[in-house]
DNA sequence: TACATTACTGACCCGTCAGTCAGTATTGTT
DNA sequence: AACAATACTGACTGACGGGTCAGTAATGTA
């Protein structure tokens, strides 16, 4: 009947527990706005514990981010390699399943988090260009490249349409965590519209003069890939 | 050969300059991180003067954003009242206008600004939904039912193509304001991007089962169209 | 020139918060 | 049980910044 928590050592666990409570303090109220005493004690530690593990908040950021998204865009990668079929169907996947991994998590909130702070940053600014975006844009540069050789896609400017597929994930991820988050204004169906979207930049991608090309027409492009 | 500018009394102009050093602060180093002491030195004057005319920092802080943004939307409600051509041509119209108004001036900032703090300032996230959101996201519905009443666009849901429209802007405004602030990462063509989201639009909005509907058809989708 | 009005100033007050470190409690070892 | 090693704590420091207000100086009036 004692104190249900007495003072633990557990050297192993706090790392990991200070970047969830970490990830979801720096998300929902901000990094400079998060005192660094809130997210020790939401991992049950107290401010000097938090200073132990990591030397800074800023590097705590900088962890948080590793930890989050850089792994997850990594994983992206792989699936384009090993992938096969039809490049509209490959973008379809990737593009739905960054979605559920980021989008719908808590770790879309990252995205929030940097376009809201890096200016005052420049060191994180840095570090999430080189670790995060350009990746993120190598990926899908990669995918539409691949349905343009294999003339699937018309021959477009790669990088425009990697802007047209950014752009709505943004935008879901800022009405999300910003003005989404203060209980006014409607909410959006998220996954309608990546379907629509996504359909949008399909039909602008399809190599037009032949009218029977390599990827099927009519039938809506989307469809859910998973049961 | 004295000091160029000794203690003036200026009460007439203040207000103004007090504005347009906030609007510059806020939007480079955000609310929270912009000190009023250093937007009285920009207008300047000394912090005092500040509270002179403004009772807080966040009072400020409506003051722009009523200056900046409210009174543009109302201007384009004006225009799509007196405009009799063809709604597509309305719909370019106004989108490229906004563009030229609030995207490419200072006032773009704001909605960088709103996207990164509201969530701390509950009161300001009210007023921003009321007097801008709301207020632009009627304009572009009605535009939209417009061209949907007179036959011109297929009648899709009118809110989801709203989304689609914002999406493209908000993320010109926060490559702009925020990573592509910070001397990293490409930039973006502004124009020929609008252009070509526009187009994506368009043509989704296409009365499909005619052949020839009012809007332009083959024509390749996007293109420089700016030397 | 003397006096009244008021636009303007900046030192000061007070709460906040990142980061520190001397001390405490827990665990492992003998 | 006695001791060593170390995970953990929280009071403290120093810097910072929003907002105040007693005082200063520019302008108007006679």
């Amino acid at each position: 009947m004692s104190d249900p928590n007495p003072r633990q050592r557990r050297k192993d666990a706090r790392p990991q527990e200070l970047l969830d409570a970490a990830l979801d303090l720096f998300v929902e109220k901000g990094f400079s706005a998060t005192r660094s005493e809130e997210v020790a004690q939401r991992a049950g530690v107290s401010k000097g514990t938090l200073y132990l593990y990591y030397p800074s908040k800023e590097e705590l950021l900088k962890e948080v981010i590793r930890h989050n998204m850089v792994t997850e865009i990594a994983e992206g990668l792989e699936i384009v390699d090993r992938f096969t079929g039809p490049s509209a169907e490959l973008l379809t996947l990737v593009y739905t399943l960054w979605w559920e991994r980021i989008g719908e998590t808590r770790a879309s909130g990252i995205m929030k988090l940097m376009m809201s702070e890096v200016r005052n940053f420049p060191e994180i600014a840095q570090f999430y260009v080189d670790e995060v975006i350009k990746p993120s844009e190598r990926l899908l540069s990669l995918m539409l490249q691949r349905g343009i050789d294999s003339g699937e896609f018309r021959p477009v400017n790669v990088i425009d349409v990697v802007h047209a597929l950014v752009a709505p994930m943004l935008y879901l991820v800022m009405h999300k965590h910003s003005i989404g988050a203060c209980g006014v204004g409607h909410s959006i169906d998220a996954r309608a519209f990546i379907t629509a979207q996504l359909d949008l930049v399909l039909h602008g991608l399809q190599a037009a003069p032949k009218p029977r090309s390599a990827t099927r027409r009519r039938q809506p492009t989307q469809g859910t890939p998973n049961p």
